[in-house]
DNA sequence: GGTAGGCTGGATAACGTTCTACAACAAGAC
DNA sequence: GTCTTGTTGTAGAACGTTATCCAGCCTACC
């Protein structure tokens, strides 16, 4: 069948276009780019002969001159709920224009993470979106510097790259208003402590802020009890550990982040601590295993697809020209499920 | 600060470094790429160069003549547990290479698939591993003509790919014969019937296979009942409601997907039919929402991470020159939880 | 009827790498 | 001393595209 058995069939490239066209490569270059200076009438030909010759530009000879038509998302972990939202968000901004969206996992290290990011650099691509990275914000200028980039869930705004984030202060508050609108006094607050501890703009530090201010501002800052662990599943596991440990257990516990609630589910259910009757537990992100039925954890939500949106947007503006920066805020809103409920009465007053 | 003040400063090229350690570009070249024939001396000279200079090669470029040193892999929605875990098990094996790893969105639609697939082509990546993909298996093979590609999830020997997957017979033939061991009859099967219904090789058409086999094999033949949905939460929730419309609900679902499960879970718990009193549920990878405690799901493991690992080793080995198909069959294991057990005696002979 | 200017189309030099072919040289064999 | 052989380094042509310039040609205007 194949003139040359062996060999893979080569590739068709725009030479063979222009060729099938009877037109220069120049020319046909142009009908690609849908550039100035080109006839309809030579447009349809080449156009034609793509077709015919089923032609796909190879993007990484693109890349070395114009574009790659690629925009990277570098994410910690794609095992997380609020990634896909954020991705399907993504995708159902840049579904109709003609760039490829492609996922780097990250991991949850800062050296790790940094290598994702210079991979998806070293591509060539045309722009990237950054989820909850760890380097320092001027590394992260520094790279916005030579690639439109939109930064997700990491306070702080900057002159160079847009910022997405959900206001963890508010939903921080509105976690801790809403317990102690129930009458909990003793509640905890479980943060994630990898990555780069100083950064003061990650959002388990502002939601930290928020918790704290939250339990000022209620007369409650002798109770302030903030338990380092990490967020993710088995970060849940020890962090209940921990306080099941203690001699008495807070009423109420704040998961920053709904796996880390995950974790702690599972270990209450193996000691026998019930929900919400012994404690009350409410979590972060509002994923959709929070929403089972079986699970039905109480959790602020901060609209995952919404901020992909909204990134994605910025994005494709960036890439346009744009060059002054811009900053997103979304609103977060708190979703109470059977998780929380009233303290037990501990001390004193019996029923 | 910059001489030239308003541009970025320049990406530092391969030409640099050889200006920068006095030699040409092609030494350069030759121990960036551990060629043959240069001195050790020279290497050193160079390698210093790249490391002050900070030199990282374009992957741009390179694709245009030898390797990207990408890897791209192809999933339906990364909202998938499954997923998580298979690509963990891929990064596991390629983390100590020099092999980037890309994650592309392809969706559910077979256009998007073959979008995604073709961009990575484009992208001149090195090798693809296909998560159940769609396409045609002529499709398949011609791709992995020009690509090296593993596909994992998907029946059907190849000579020009590898493929990695389950024992989906066996996995069915496990759920279906474990609800039978504890008494069940009326065992109703939910498939996914998205995508390429007469793919013969496609998970869902295997397990379906299996579960008829096993229900024939132990006489239930007229028993047998496939709902036809989608491997989905949303599809889920359908199938429960199409089942509960029923004048009689099965004893016993399974459910090919722990997905489709989880969203039959959350209708069964409104209508107040319990897991396992009312109606038994098994589902199918054993995802780590199945193994959170409150959802305690009965489910089929396939081990997505060891999956992910030898798709990986094999993807490299092909990359490495082997043209020899070869394919792996994991073999499953039933995971049994909460939510499967005895049926309700309905007919006749009462307590 | 000359010429300025607007359209079209094409030549061609990049872009940053790889890799083949070859040059230069040294060392050993006769 | 010449010839072979082996080692180390380099020139330079790809790879597939983009984008800048420039050459025709046609029209319209003086």
């Amino acid at each position: 069948m194949n003139p040359t058995l062996t060999s893979p069939p080569r590739r068709v490239t725009i030479v063979d276009v222009a060729r099938h066209a009877g037109v220069s490569v120049a020319s046909a270059s142009k009908v690609l780019r849908d550039a100035y200076g080109v006839s309809e009438e030579m447009k349809e030909r080449v156009r034609a002969s793509m077709a015919t010759l089923n032609y796909r530009p190879n993007a990484a000879a693109r890349g070395l001159r114009g574009k790659t038509f690629t925009l990277g998302v570098s994410v910690p972990d794609i095992d997380n709920e609020f990634v896909s939202a954020l991705v399907e968000g993504i995708l159902s901004v840049t579904e109709p224009t003609e760039y490829e969206v492609l996922i780097g996992p990250a991991g949850n290290a800062s050296s790790s993470q940094a290598k994702v990011i210079d991979a998806m650099v070293d591509r060539q691509m045309d722009g990237l979106i950054l989820f909850s990275p760890y380097g320092s914000a001027d590394r992260i200028a520094e790279i916005a510097g030579s690639t439109p980039t939109v930064v997700v869930s990491r306070h702080g705004a900057s002159r160079v790259y847009d910022t997405v984030v959900g206001d963890d202060m508010l939903g921080a508050r509105l976690a801790v208003q809403h317990l102690i609108d129930q009458g909990h006094e003793r509640i905890a607050y479980v943060t994630h402590s990898d990555g780069d501890q100083t950064d003061p703009h990650s959002p388990q530090r502002v939601r930290e802020r928020g918790y704290r201010e939250a339990m000022s501002l209620l007369g409650l800052e002798a109770r302030i009890d903030v338990v380092p662990s990490t967020w993710s599943r088995t970060g849940g596991t020890q962090a209940a550990r921990t306080l099941l440990a203690r001699d008495e257990l807070p009423t109420a516990v704040f998961a920053g982040a709904d796996v880390a609630a995950f974790g702690m589910m599972n270990v209450f259910g193996e000691h026998g601590t019930r929900l919400p009757a012994d404690v009350s537990l409410v979590g972060y992100d509002n994923t959709s295993v929070a929403q089972l039925r079986p699970v039905s954890l109480t959790s602020v939500d901060q609209d995952a697809s919404s901020l992909g949106e909204h990134a994605a947007q910025l994005l494709l503006e960036r890439i346009d020209g744009r060059s002054e920066a811009r900053h997103v805020v979304i609103t977060p809103r708190l979703e109470v499920r059977a998780t929380t409920g009233e303290p037990r009465r501990t001390d004193g007053a019996a029923d």
